[in-house]
DNA sequence: ACGCTATCTTTCTATTGTCAAGATTAATCT
DNA sequence: AGATTAATCTTGACAATAGAAAGATAGCGT
């Protein structure tokens, strides 16, 4: 018979979609072994592809992990909205955004490392930074909502607003010290307990931003 | 003439105090090329003596890093120390003791992200286990002599202990958040507002203790 | 059908970390 | 002091890695 047109598998020259696969794969690297256990050549292997393939896609090694990092900006923000949206009360709203940025840190370590803590990421890239800026405008953006006052317009620069950058440092420290294991060792309950402490201390910002602002 | 004693410019097949030098070409990497440009090989170049004569020191290159780690630990242990000994009252040393540690990691950034995010540290190592608890106990004995109540002997777990986790939360997230550029880019001008950000949050911090403990 | 271009492979070079075995010096023990 | 032992350092090797170069393959528009 002809040769079939389906069926065969012999794995086809072109991949399809490589550029999701690879980073699915990297992704799938990270939580197994850490971002220092990252290399291309592991991620091309597992998307069954050959060492030099990511290059047409991402450049180089730092390229694909920049999209990696994009796209953990991209669930990171999306997790924080969805967060804040089951929230009614504005000054919840905020608490539940740093409980969400925590938890994503919790479930993700080695991705959220990457993110934040890692030098290999190309900060020149656009989508990288769009996203990045995504994230910190959901921060942003509620703060603003809770003091309720000047600046619907333009979004506070982190720099000139300390208040902004005391609940952000809060949450992200929090979260960086538990998935660094300074914090103990890691666990269930002692997961718990670190959210519970971000709730009281966030709605105690919460609630000294009202003071603040005369509410 | 014989072959003389002194004044042979041979370099000695000893080196007469490797591991000291290697640890500071390590440093001395860190700062040039960050924590991702550090090599074994480079170290070993830098202290004049071949690629492999770190091992009969640090065994592997993590271990190399993990020398380091300790040596920065001890000397940010040292630097909060002098900058709370200059303060009298106990408020105000915990407030300096939060704007020491953040100047380290400002004055340090790689050598600051080795010691709190990377995966290349041999915890179990002893040295650099008391040098790390040291760092800690710096914070924590400082906390309970604001709240001045309870526990003296027993130093608090900081997963037992919310209010000081909170304060080291802030101080550390601050930190972090600045030294990966989160916080727009780096300048002395940029780094003194960080640094009264800093002193402005303990403030708050503190004076909130006071109320809790009834002062 | 033809060429064009994106996609992927193969091959090559330089670098790295680690191991094994040998060379050299210092320390220790009589 | 002299010999033995231990510590220190070197040389050489190996596998793995990132990246560059050049060629193979397949989809796609004209």
């Amino acid at each position: 018979m002809p040769k079939p047109k389906r069926k065969t598998r012999t794995p086809p020259y072109h991949h399809g979609d490589l550029a999701a696969a690879l980073i699915a794969a990297a992704e799938a690297i990270l939580a197994e072994r850490g971002l220092d256990g990252f290399t291309l050549r592991e991620c091309a292997r597992r998307a069954g592809v050959s060492h030099a393939a990511p290059a047409h896609h991402f450049g180089d090694a730092n390229g694909l992990l920049t999209a990696v990092a994009t796209s953990g900006y991209e669930r990171l923000t999306q997790a924080m909205r969805e967060a804040a949206e089951q929230e009614k009360d504005r000054g919840t709203a905020l608490v539940a955004i740093g409980v969400a940025y925590v938890r994503f840190a919790l479930t993700h370590p080695a991705l959220f490392r990457l993110m934040f803590h890692s030098d290999r990421l190309d900060r020149t890239d656009d989508a990288f930074r769009v996203a990045g800026k995504a994230a910190f405008e959901v921060l942003s953006g509620r703060l603003v909502a809770v003091r309720g006052h000047e600046t619907q317009l333009a979004p506070p620069e982190t720099g000139q607003h300390p208040t902004l950058l005391r609940a952000w440092a809060v949450v992200h420290g929090m979260a960086t010290l538990a998935i660094e294991g300074r914090l103990g060792p890691r666990g269930k309950t002692h997961d718990r307990e670190l959210l519970d402490t971000v709730r009281a201390a966030l709605s105690m910002q919460t609630d000294a931003y009202r003071r603040e602002s005369g509410g």
